[in-house]
This record gives C-alpha cells, sequence and structure tokens, in this order.
DNA sequence: TATATTTGTAAGTGATTACTCACTGAATTA
DNA sequence: TAATTCAGTGAGTAATCACTTACAAATATA
C-alpha cells in the first residue's frame, strides 16, 4: 500500500460519508487527495472498485468489534457490551465516518447486509435464551432494530443524546 | 395543478425514492412523465423546487395520518394507534414511495426534520405519563427511534417481517 | 548496470448534467 | 376583437461526469 494510495482511499472515505458515493466525482477525491485523478482508476479499476475497497476495509474493523461480544459466555455480559457498542460506535470520532458511511450506502444502493449482523443477532438470541426470556430471537432482533434507529438519530439529527437513551434501554432488563 | 404537472410530480416522487435525488436526472424525469425538460423548470425552477414540492405535498398527507393520534385522549388508545400507524404507514402500498423517500432525502441531505414528529412525540409522552411510567419523555421516544429502525430494515432488508416485531414491541406494554 | 515493472501524471475522450432560450398554440382578460 | 398571459416544446448551452491513453519517473529485479 503506497502512501497515494492511502490518501486516495482516506479521502474518499470522507468524501463519500458526507456526500454520499453517486455525488461524490472523481476528480474531486483526487483534489481532496492531491493526486492525479488517473492514479484511482489505476489503483481501483474504476469509481465501484474504490467503494468496495473502503468497505471491505471497514468489515475487518467492524469483525472485531464484534468478537469480543460474540465471545463471551456469560449472558448479561453479552447485553451490556452490546450497549457498551452501540454508544460508543456512535461517539467515537475516529470512525464516525466509517460507520456513517455503512448507512449512507445502505440507503443509498438499497442493500441491508444483513450477514454481517448476523453473528451479533445469534450471540444476543442465545443471551437471552439462558435469561429465559420467552421470545429470545425476536428479543435480539429489536435490539438491532434499537441500534438501526440510534443511528439513524445519532448522525442526522444534531444535538441527539445517545448516551441518555441507551442508558434507558439499557435500564429495561433487569440485570 | 394541470395534468402535466401533475404528472411530473408522480414521475419525480417515483424516481427520487428509487434512485435518490441527485442521481435522478431531470431527463429521466421528464422522459417518465412523458413531457418535455423545460417544462419541469418552468413549473418548479429548478431541481431543488420540484423536490420542495414533493415533500410539501407529503407533509400534508402525514398530518393528517398524524391528527388521528394526537387528538386521541385515552392513553392506551394513543399507543395502539401509534403501533397500527407503524404497521400501516410501511404497508400501505399506495404511500409507500412517499415515506421510502423521506428516508431516503434524510440521508442524503443529512436533515431530521424533528419538528416533523414533535407532535407525536408530545402525544405520546402524555400518555405515558397518564399510564404512570416514570420517564414518559423517554419513552416516547425510545418507541419512535422503534419507529426508524423499523422503517430502516422494512425499506432495505428484504423479507423482513414488520407486523411479527410491532406485536411484539406493544405486547411489551402491559395495556 | 541494464531491463522490466510499478507508480504516477496531464491531457484528453464522449456522454450526461442542470438549466436556458426562442419559439409556439391555446386560453384569459381588457 | 386585440392584447396578454399561460402551458408546453425542442434545440441549444457550458460544465461536469467516469474513464482512457500516452508517456515520464521511480523502483525493483536480473
Amino acid at each position: 500500500m503506497t502512501d497515494k494510495k492511502e490518501k486516495i482511499l482516506q479521502a474518499a472515505l470522507k468524501l463519500f460519508a458526507e456526500e454520499g458515493f453517486r455525488p461524490t466525482s472523481t476528480s474531486k477525491i483526487a483534489k481532496k487527495a492531491c493526486v492525479s485523478e488517473g492514479l484511482i482508476f489505476r489503483h481501483f479499476g474504476n469509481k465501484d472498485g474504490l467503494l468496495e475497497a473502503i468497505i471491505k476495509e471497514g468489515e475487518e474493523q467492524a469483525k472485531i468489534l464484534f468478537a469480543d461480544i460474540v465471545l463471551e459466555t456469560e449472558p448479561k455480559e453479552v447485553i451490556r457490551k452490546f450497549f457498551e457498542l452501540t454508544s460508543k460506535f456512535v461517539n467515537t470520532k475516529d470512525r464516525e465516518d466509517f460507520w456513517k458511511l455503512q448507512y449512507k450506502i445502505k440507503w443509498e444502493m438499497e442493500i441491508y447486509g444483513e450477514h454481517k449482523m448476523e453473528p451479533l443477532q445469534l450471540a444476543l438470541t442465545n443471551a437471552f435464551k439462558k435469561l429465559g426470556y420467552e421470545k429470545p430471537e425476536l428479543e435480539a432482533k429489536l435490539l438491532l432494530i434499537n441500534m438501526d434507529g440510534l443511528a439513524t438519530r445519532f448522525y442526522l439529527q444534531k444535538n441527539f443524546d445517545v448516551t441518555e437513551l441507551v442508558e434507558f434501554m439499557h435500564n429495561k432488563y433487569e440485570l
């Protein structure tokens, strides 16, 4: 990975997250990355290839984040860590662009990517089962849906307090 | 409102909901509406004007839908009607394009439009207060967030069963 | 050191973009 | 009836789009 290739990825991630995929022109990316426009096509083939590279890199990071939850065996800890993740993934400036891009792309391309969340959903289902909940699968689904709703608000509504609501949600489960 | 102006609005609503605002060209809209491209600019000034007209028309319809809930005084009925709306607004083929556009536009333009939901949130807060809930405002916020999460799934994840989850959510409140 | 490969650039390409302009024909108004 | 407004068209516009190509410089390999 050369220096300029890395710069292109960073610039594209930021611009895609800000403006969306199709509305962001390759010339704008090149300018922001301080490289010639042609270099983008040398390294990534076409615009779609650039997006793919960004998403692929992000998925690696997501897997690492999820691993901590999926490998946990204590059910109450699984749920606690899930809420911890929810408020963290949304609050760390570092990865903000990446997560925002995930949702933006979802709506622009109209694909949900269920498989990414599957291990998380399974871990939660199992945790609720151990805790004796009547419908553990639906409980898990509901939590993930809450996460989508929170993300929607966090990224689109300024001055939205996530922490307050995550805490409130967490307290609804007697743990 | 002439016949052709109406056709432009309908075609634009459909295309914006399908492809997004910026990726939909005015020439494509004109073709779908079977009018000359110039007519779009005659009636709406520019592309943004066309979007504004669509959103404005939709807001009127939303107000009517919300009115039934906001005017209800019986707290349990307020919540029941809210869940009824949630599964309905998401399932009626008729208005599907409009609601889908609402979310697409939110992510494309990064504006949430909190004011639209305010009367609904107030009605829910009041209902939870009457029912003796400890934190009625947060309960109301949570319900609206659930709605956003459900919409995300419904429009982006094929084969997603809304009704099942709405019922499950509803049953969580002892009514 | 000589040769090949990779990394990078500048200047293009045709297609498409939002939008304008000069012009009709029909309906309204004076 | 004469003048004016309105709805609608089709052929333009400059700018921008994703992408290509020819070529130079740097780097790796022999």
